[in-house]
RNA sequence: GGAGAGGUGUCUGAGUGGUCGAAAGAGCACGCCUGGAAAGUGUGUAUACGCCAAAAGUGUAUCGAGGGUUCGAAUCCCUCCCUCUCCGCCA
């Protein structure tokens, strides 16, 4: 197993250590000193790897020298030098040691800092802080008699959770005739949208090695949260991200080759741990459920950019279907490890009352193509690091929650126009 | 699961101890040739980390990974990982 070294932005840290303290802080981010300890290592680093360099050469230019004397018949001459081989030898191995190690433990630091948030993340711990960015379309008022999507879901005859919990525990349910039928139907639709979008379709393995899950920013974070095969070490993924980005890993890009745009649909598998209680009942939260991604690589220049047409491309698919959705940008608190921007969107669930996360849309800048080590080649032909962005475009369970709860009449469910062409049902009754 | 083969640069592929960061070819880039293209032809074409203000330059490391032998390792030895082929099983 190859280990994963994110030693391409030590140099920024180096540079900009006021910046990278300040940004820190807006992530709410608790062991600042680890950015001083950094760049003290980085410091030892450079100084040994100077070290052991001269070290190096010297030795090397005893060996070939050697060579010719050998090759000359001038055997005495070569002993004489071989006898300072022996203390070359010893600096090498003890500096080469002292520079894994420092290496090691510089590595170790850097995989706990997290990403720097953009200017624009607000300030802020819990997600009641995120920002408000805007909200769309009505929310319907539901007569009193009105059900939540787990009661409408068993009284149509949609999703049986129960069963789910036999066959494996719950948070795994069976979706059954038009539930079923309305799965595939989103997923059909999510992807032909995306195709329109400009976004290539993928087919990806569901399960992922180690090196992939350091790739994107998983491991070593967030281990606990994915289901973890060991007698094979493959990770099961939490989200398309995974497989798609690492796609990309250890590769280098023609410039005229950004941006890439893929998407892929797969069901997503999470641990979930500790998440127990009353918001996670139906389908608010689960181990397994299924979602479209989209996924780009860009040009630095153009990421924020890219965010917006990938945020607005999310909000189509809520309007098209009719959903009261808004979007949040989230404080510095709520956001996750890599991103340095995320907005959220939500739609209202109109008999829980409350505003449901469908949808996080990212630009991890080069948090993750530093571990990936995905670069580009510039205008000037030099290796630049890439930036990578991914939305969930869009998971389906709470769409399907909201949408049955929302959709709700007394003749039954009405299905979103959009939806028809796909379900070939207008009504479920 | 059993047996065998093998992992070299963007790719194919040579290389069994020094002159090897690595032949040759393909691809790609730029130029010449051409009315234009093809063909032909010339040149260039890995990455990272140091040193240097920077460019130029230069040092070090990297031939799956790690360790060992040696003054010197792509080449020899050990361990691990991965891929392929055949057999078995199988959607």
């Amino acid at each position: 197993m190859s280990k994963i070294k994110i030693m391409l932005q030590v140099s920024y840290i180096r540079e900009n250590r006021e910046h990278v303290l300040d940004r820190l802080a807006v992530k709410n981010f608790k062991q600042p000193e680890l950015v001083d300890e950094v760049i003290k290592l980085d410091e030892q680093r450079r100084q040994t790897q100077n070290m052991l360099d001269g070290v190096s050469a010297e030795a090397n230019a005893a060996a070939k020298q050697i060579g010719e004397l050998m090759r000359t018949g001038k055997r005495t001459e070569a002993d004489a030098i071989k006898a300072n081989s022996n203390t070359w030898k010893e600096d090498i191995k003890k500096l080469g040691d002292q520079l894994a190690s420092i290496e090691q433990e510089l590595q170790q630091k850097l995989v706990l800092l997290p990403n720097l948030p953009h200017t624009s993340v607000p300030k802020g711990i819990t997600p009641e802080e995120n920002e408000v960015v805007l909200e769309n379309g009505i929310r319907p008022e539901l007569p009193a008699t009105a059900l939540p999507h787990w009661e409408l879901a068993s009284k149509y005859n949609l999703i049986d959770f129960e069963l789910g919990v036999k066959i494996t525990g719950a948070g795994f349910p069976v979706y059954k005739g038009k539930g079923a039928k309305l799965q595939r139907a989103l997923i059909a639709f999510f992807l032909d949208e995306a195709e329109k979008a400009g976004y290539s379709e993928v087919m990806l393995p569901l399960l992922v090695n180690e090196a992939s899950g350091f790739g994107t920013g998983q491991l070593p974070d967030k281990e606990g949260q994915m289901y973890y095969v060991g007698l094979d070490n493959l990770y099961l993924i939490p989200t398309a991200e995974v497989p798609i980005t690492n796609l990309y890993r250890d590769v280098i890009l023609k410039a005229d080759e950004l941006p890439v745009k893929n998407c892929g649909y797969t069901p997503c598998f999470r641990r979930e741990a500790g998440s127990y209680g009353a918001h996670v009942r139906g389908l608010n939260r689960l181990h397994q459920f299924d979602k479209v991604e989209i996924v780009q690589v860009v040009n630095p220049e153009t990421s924020y950019e890219v965010l917006e047409q990938m945020s607005t491309h999310v909000q189509s698919l809520l309007q098209k279907l009719q959903l009261p959705y808004r979007v949040l940008r989230l404080c510095g608190g709520d956001m996750s490890f890599g991103s340095a921007l995320t907005y959220d969107m939500e739609t209202w669930s109109a008999a829980q009352k409350r505003w449901l996360e469908v949808s996080s849309v990212s630009n991890f800048e080069t948090f993750q193509s530093t571990r990936l080590k995905l670069r580009f080649r510039n205008a000037e032909g030099k290796t630049q690091l890439a930036h990578t962005l991914n939305g969930s475009a869009l998971a389906l369970p709470r769409i399907v929650a909201t949408l049955l709860e929302n959709n709700q009449t007394e003749r039954g469910i009405k299905i979103p126009e959009v939806l028809v062409p796909y379900t070939k049902f207008e009504w479920i009754e």
